[in-house]
RNA sequence: GGCCCAGUAGUUCAGUUGGUUAGAACGCCAGCCUGUCACGCUGGAGGUCGACGGUUCGAGCCCGUUCUGGGUCGCCA
């Protein structure tokens, strides 16, 4: 193999034009494909600004040209020669006017046959993809996506630092707080038996910063929850996580709606009206089904519980009476597509959110329903009419004792009929503050009340009062970021008020012993000076999968893990030696079966 | 933990009701070719049909288990 001694590079491949033309040009690059006529050899070279042909004559230089001929795909060669006009102009190439005489041909490194082909929008099994990233990211689709995070990163940075915040980083290695998502553990070797936390998100030391008194703070944080993968969510994943010091949530979004609106102006050249539209978390459930509403499609619920109170149809009439709810979408226009067939599916698509089944009415010439006879005519008419049903609707019902699972179970078959009938335009943004959640649910497993946020958010003042009488009816100052029925962000204004702090955690059924143990360096803090504060954190990966427009956080992750939490390249996570394990004073349940299982 | 989907040359796929030697395209290898750019032409190599077990005279195809990957519910303060 040969060196570069001696060789500079005069551009990245994808740079020539037309203007080079008589230059001397140094390229470095991988073979993307050798064109070989019989002593006229064509090779195609390409690195991350994208190819450049490559001419060798044999009838200019003999050994050259068998040289070339000798090259495979994915070589990495450094050719040097004179850029000149090619004979015919190739107009889908952004080089495609030009080419590089070939004087000089160093073979830097030799290659095997990649188990697949390097070429944009290749359908490649992902398995196999992930396994070889590295090929993979050659692909310039690939490689996109990660440029497209390089430079959000570097807008985002330069946004805050714009506007006073200080990037902090807070530690990998932290105290256990077993509320919440599964913590990755790690242990301590100096001492033995005890163990750090990998962070769920910097939230404490943040609220600490602002106790410090650094007033604006942010941080592109790495964050890790152990809990199962889906496809926006991964368990190692990043956050772009800030804190401000007396401001409160109109300060909060207001520098967030200018941040975002920046990311996408300079990243996508896409203008985004500011301010977003607001909805309180209630309107949200009620109108949409969901805490994250896709307002790009409407297909909005209609509660038909009046309606149908004391109808002649037994699922209906059971779930109200158990205080339920009959809810309904009026699928516009959707008689077409919405086949008896396709009605089927869509039932067997709302049961996995708990619904017990889906009643539907398909508005043709003749109208025909899977409840009607059950109805009076009447009945059926105010039905209609609260849903505003037209001939070619097709009504969508849910019933359940339980209003939530009707509200969900909607609230998702609305994406799903929008995402199956082609409502959704491509290329809107849709952003939205959903406000005003709950502060607590009670969890029926645990016999406690939970923060729906986390222990730190503020109640609203205005509800102060019911945390004694009613808790499950204080809603929180908390506030999400919605873009497209993703949640794209959520923050709270905090409790800087140890008593109120104090409060909040014996609600959440803390001991005082409890309490100190694992938060007590917060509330002692708290006890020297807190300015009122809050803040936010924005899922970065799930940002820029938005911005890639990517239905997949993997493609904006440089090496994802998969559904079983492993990473396919590495293939970590992978065991350990017994002495590894010894050092830091573990012994496993089952070692020695499973080296052997190995 | 539950449910759904997928797995056949290196890759993407086809493979009829269970029936002879499992095919195609691309890629790969060799030869020819001086203006190609998805070069062209000729020839060639390449398969544990994810794995294990079962049914059967006979399994890529049917059944069971399992592995891997994807989607999703639960979970994700």
């Amino acid at each position: 193999m040969e060196t570069i001694a001696g060789l500079k590079r005069t551009n990245y491949c994808g740079e020539f034009r037309k203007a080079d033309i008589g230059r001397e040009a140094t390229v470095f690059g991988w073979v993307q494909r050798v064109r070989n006529l019989g002593g006229l050899i064509f090779v195609d070279l390409r690195d991350r600004s994208g190819l450049v042909q490559c001419v060798f004559d044999e009838s200019k230089d003999r050994a050259l040209a068998d040289k070339a001929f000798s090259v495979r795909g994915e070589y990495v060669l450094a050719v040097r020669g004179q850029v000149r006009e090619r004979e015919t102009h190739n107009p889908k190439m952004p080089t495609g006017e030009v080419e590089i005489l070939a004087e000089e041909l160093r073979i830097l490194s030799a290659a095997k046959t990649p188990p697949f082909e390097i070429v944009e929008d290749s359908n490649v099994n992902e398995e196999l993809r992930l396994r070889y990233r590295y090929l993979d990211l050659r692909r310039p689709d690939a490689a996109r996506n990660i440029l497209l995070r390089s430079k959000t990163y570097k807008v985002v940075r330069d946004y805050f630092a714009e506007h006073g915040f200080i990037e902090v980083e807070t530690p990998m290695l932290q105290k256990s707080t077993p509320e919440g998502a599964r913590d990755y553990l790690v242990p301590s070797r100096v001492q033995p038996g005890k163990f750090y936390a990998l962070p769920q998100s910097p939230q404490i030391y943040k609220q600490i910063l602002m106790v410090a008194g650094f007033d604006r703070y942010i941080q592109i944080a790495r964050c890790f929850r152990d809990e199962d993968l889906r496809a926006d969510r991964q368990p190692d994943f990043t956050q772009i996580d800030l804190e401000m010091s007396f401001a409160d949530r109109e300060d909060v979004m207001a520098i967030n709606e200018g941040l975002l609106r920046r990311v996408w102006k300079e990243v996508l050249g896409v203008d985004v009206d500011i301010p977003f539209e607001r909805m309180t978390y209630a309107e949200a459930m009620r109108r949409f089904g969901s805490d994250k509403p896709d307002r790009r499609f409407e297909l909005e619920l209609v509660d038909l519980s009046e309606v149908l109170r004391g109808c002649g149809f037994a699922v209906f009439q059971s779930a109200l009476e158990a205080g339920g709810s009959v809810r309904a979408i009026n699928v516009k226009g959707g008689f077409s597509k919405l086949t008896r067939k396709e009605l089927d599916s869509l039932g067997e698509y709302v049961k996995t959110y708990r619904a017990k089944g889906l009643a539907w009415i398909r508005m043709g010439e003749e109208t025909t329903s899977s409840f009607g006879k059950f109805l009076s005519e009447q009945q059926m008419a105010d039905l209609l009419q609260a849903v505003g049903a037209e001939p070619s609707d097709v009504v969508l019902v849910v019933a359940d004792a339980k209003d939530i699972v009707v509200l969900e179970s909607l609230g998702a078959l609305r994406c799903e009929v929008a995402r199956r009938l082609g409502l959704i335009e491509k290329g809107l943004y849709r952003f939205m503050w959903v406000t005003d959640f709950p502060l607590l649910e009670y969890d029926e497993e645990q016999g406690r009340y939970q923060a729906v946020h986390h222990p730190f958010t503020a109640p609203m003042d205005e509800d102060l009062h019911l945390l004694d009488i009613d808790p499950a009816r204080v809603r929180a100052k908390a506030y999400d970021c919605v873009l497209n029925g993703y949640e794209l962000g959520g923050g709270s204004i905090r409790i800087y008020n140890t008593e109120l702090q104090n409060r909040m955690f014996q609600l959440l059924g803390f001991t005082e012993e409890q309490m100190q143990r694992r938060f007590g360096f917060l509330l002692e803090a708290f006890q020297y000076g807190t300015p009122p504060h809050g803040g936010l954190a924005f899922g970065l990966d799930r940002l820029v999968m938005l911005l890639a427009g990517e239905d997949n956080i993997r493609n904006v992750i440089a090496f994802p893990k998969v559904q079983t939490a492993s990473e396919p390249m590495s293939g970590a996570p992978d065991l350990v030696d017994v002495e590894q394990l010894r050092e830091l004073s573990l012994k496993l349940w089952d070692y020695e079966r499973d080296c052997e299982l190995q």
